[in-house]
DNA sequence: GTAATTGCAAATACTTTGCCACGTA
DNA sequence: TACGTGGCAAAGTATTTGCAATTAC
């Protein structure tokens, strides 16, 4: 291997619209900004609260709403199933992995950074089950240390 | 171990709802054999099309709904997240283990019945973060065989 | 200048609640 | 009979779309 692993930065999301010939505006740069500051799944209205701390301006929901789908349709934000009721997103680096474990308690998440734990069950439930292309989504939820 | 391993029907959920001191009815029954009939999740219109087909009178959508939430209070159904946009219910045996593996193509859901690869991956994460009563959803996504 | 992007507002989808009539125990 | 349950209708919340004004390139 010993390949240079390029850092996952805001800049590789705004190279990559511009590959897709797709405009970098303001907005989007706060946006992109808010997801990678935050670290953590967030809500629509949690990123565009975040993203006017950058660029002035608070963007609409709907122009947060199709950033966020832009984004999905990129491969470059995942959403992540926190079993609530409405969705959340996280940037999604397409070489690193994404688990995580939620508190029922006080709600926080954090993302697991031990090896996953699923790596070749999928291969074998591909096999057994004649699907092609496997990814999941694993998340788990607990009490943690500081709550009752 | 070697006790005696009762089957999982719809009258476990009857029992279950007389000794709680509810009421048995002619809808709940329809409900209930609806979801044993399918076999997999299902959505709150899904339950309530199909709970007529047992019962006569199709329940309102309500009705389905506080029922849902009745099950899912007492551990006898749970939800499944399938990314979608509504949420999914299916029957929940309490002595059973629920990982599902979702086609992207046809959208068809299949019930994975081997051993869960997650057993003590959760036992090191609760040790490592600190988290206690850890449990956990798993959702696999790909494409069938039949699917392009 | 041109076409992508944005904000605004409205529409849609799904979920949840209140209330009174009804049916089970 | 008494109280849990069901149907109806409306409210609540999150998501999605249409369109004209704006802005990046």
């Amino acid at each position: 291997m010993n390949r240079i692993e390029s850092p996952f930065t805001p800049e590789t999301i705004t190279a990559a619209l511009r590959e897709e010939g797709l405009r970098i505006t303001r907005t989007r740069r706060g946006i992109v900004q808010a997801l990678f500051d935050s670290g953590r799944p967030m809500t629509l209205q949690e990123i565009q609260t975040a993203a006017s701390a950058h660029e002035g301006a608070q963007p609409d929901y709907a122009t947060v709403f199709r950033m966020i789908l832009l984004l999905e349709k990129l491969h470059l934000v995942h959403r992540v199933n926190l079993q609530r009721s409405c969705s959340y997103y996280e940037i999604s680096d397409p070489r690193k992995h994404y688990d995580h474990l939620v508190c029922r308690g006080c709600g926080q998440v954090v993302l697991i950074d031990i090896p996953c734990p699923i790596g070749d069950a999928e291969k074998k439930i591909a096999q057994q089950y004649g699907f092609r292309n496997l990814s999941h989504s694993l998340e788990f939820f607990g009490v943690c240390g500081a709550c009752p």
